[in-house]
DNA sequence: CCACTTCAAAGGTGTGAGA
DNA sequence: TCTCACACCTTTGAAGTGG
């Protein structure tokens, strides 16, 4: 269902690959290494610069959806 | 005049968590669309489960079934019965995304299943339920310990849990019939907001 | 690193026409 | 009865900005 589409749109959109291959990372470890996280990045065609901030942005869903869990116990 | 929102089957009590708007929605005889590429239910399932094994793994699936052997028709005021019942497609369920987890995760949160599709499309390559237009159905939670799933997962097998809600019992369209069911779709529907005319509504209300 | 914002793409609504 | 294109919304999530 994914295509790597890119254009010159100012968000880009990443392929269900790329996206499984950083949801699979981010579940071994929640922070990415920087040699990791350059070995990541060219496996899957991307900057380094964008995994880093997938990496962040995940950590920030991660905990807000964490957050939510307290209130119910 | 509400219908109960818990239901227990062998010490794992299930819990409606929107049971309200359920019962608002069932009182007006319920409608959910079909759509050849498939059309997510309004309200939705979304339910509170207690009494499971912490450490156990569980699979929760879904399915939809006849509650009856009729055809219906609505006549402008009612539902009625119209002839006989095109026979049921078997073998669609939906196994919620999350599973296999543990009795703990699932007990944590509500667990919601607003992805689940409706088709009218016997032919549908995308695994959604199939169900036949004007008919009568009614959703079922199964829920099924990981370790005694096989590939193909049974229903009925041991171990098998199953629950129902005769409030979410609905019926099966391609257009709505019932005006008052359309306007408590785009009353509580967010994505139907477009479609809320009165800049004031009163009923502000989430899925 | 985190918190929050920004803002298009993706995609779910009922509609109303035309089968 | 059913299907399809809209218009009109939401949700999603990569990227932006500041601390």
């Amino acid at each position: 269902r994914g295509k790597p589409r890119r254009g010159m749109l100012r968000r880009a959109v990443f392929s269900d690959v790329q996206r499984k291959a950083l949801e699979k990372m981010f579940q071994k470890q929640k922070y990415i290494s920087k040699p990791d996280r350059k070995k990541l990045a060219s496996k899957l065609g991307l900057k380094d610069s964008q995994v880093k901030i997938w990496f962040q942005n995940r950590r920030m869903k991660w905990r807000n959806s964490k957050e939510r869990e307290l209130l119910s116990s | 005049i509400c219908l109960p929102a818990d239901c227990t089957v062998g010490g794992i009590t299930v819990t409606l968590d929107n049971n309200s708007m359920w019962n608002e929605f069932y009182h007006r005889s319920t409608e959910m669309i079909l759509t050849k590429q498939g059309r997510r239910m309004f309200p939705y399932c979304r339910y509170w489960i207690t009494g499971l094994d912490s450490n156990m793994k569980y699979i929760l699936v879904m399915d939809i079934s006849p509650v009856d052997n009729h055809r219906y028709k609505w006549n402008g005021r009612w539902w009625e019965p119209s002839g006989k019942a095109e026979p049921h497609v078997l073998g669609r369920v939906f196994i919620h995304p999350e599973s296999p987890s543990t009795g703990h995760y699932w007990m944590h949160q509500p667990v919601s299943f607003y992805k689940l599709k409706l088709t009218n499309n016997t032919l549908d390559q995308e695994g959604h339920i199939i169900l036949h237009s004007m008919h009568r159905y009614l959703p079922r939670l199964h829920l099924v310990p990981a370790e005694k799933a096989t590939e193909v997962i049974q229903l009925n097998g041991p171990g098998v849990h199953t629950f129902t809600f005769p409030q979410t019992e609905f019926f099966a369209v391609t257009a709505y019939q019932n005006i008052q069911i359309t306007q408590l779709k785009i009353d509580y529907n967010p994505f139907a907001k477009g479609f809320r005319d009165d800049g004031l509504n009163s009923k502000p209300q989430r899925d």
